[in-house]
DNA sequence: AAACTGACGTTCAATTAATGAACGGTTGAT
DNA sequence: ATCAACCGTTCATTAATTGAACGTCAGTTT
């Protein structure tokens, strides 16, 4: 599945290092190889990424990924639907968390106050 | 798969509301009724709620599930340690925002300074 | 009383998502 | 020529989840 997280993040790498191999980008997204090979895929098959044959300074040899132009002005897009999605979470986070310290500390009191009754 | 989210909802529910129905548990929880039936199941197995059969005021049979002395007891555990896991989540969650804040940003002013070009 | 309705928990075949070992190809060193 | 190190690609396998279908029970209707 390809998800804006993804699509958000493989961008942003490949735009600073196009030719960071999958099992790298792998590794920095967390993720399996097969994964990642999906992802480039889509984003190919969708016209936001290139790839082409390409053999660097070492023993590398594998693609060069690049943005296209529709892919520049796509993550743009993308990042910002992602920044709103990450700020609604964040807000849903907020009130689930001051519902959870609510619960621990209703736990809490009922634990100290046990404890009181107990008291000789 | 039965995670710390669905260890402490479910709890915090069947605590209020012992008598609802798995399908109703399911709507609430935005899950499916078959992973509702395996998350109660391995709560019981592991001894935090225990199923008594009930017939309650109107056409409703099915279970009442009520929390064990270790359920009562274990619930306090997760709702803490699940507590401290949103934290973390909340923090992480800040600085990705932030970050993702300087993306959108830097985009922006690429932007706005090739609209400046472009003016006659 | 027999048939129907509706809600219950249970089951499991089917779907979806993700993994990573294995493969063939290419490069540069031994 | 052989070897080792990467490369991208593939796909059988595992993991997780879904929800339609089933049998059961209690109340309602025919």
């Amino acid at each position: 599945m390809l998800t804006d997280e993804y699509r958000y993040k493989i961008l942003k790498i490949l735009e600073a290092n196009p030719e960071i191999s999958q099992r790298d980008l792998a590794r920095e997204l967390g993720i399996s190889l097969g994964r990642v090979n999906f992802c480039l895929k889509a984003l190919i098959e969708v016209g936001l990424l290139k790839a082409t044959n390409f053999r660097n300074n070492q023993n590398k040899l594998g693609y060069m990924y690049f943005l296209t132009p529709k892919g520049l002005e796509e993550k743009s897009v993308i990042t910002a639907r992602f920044l709103k999605a990450k700020l609604q979470e964040y807000a849903n986070l907020q009130t689930e968390i001051e519902e959870l310290r609510k619960d621990v500390n209703q736990t809490m009191s009922i634990k100290y106050h046990q404890m009181e009754i107990k008291q000789p």
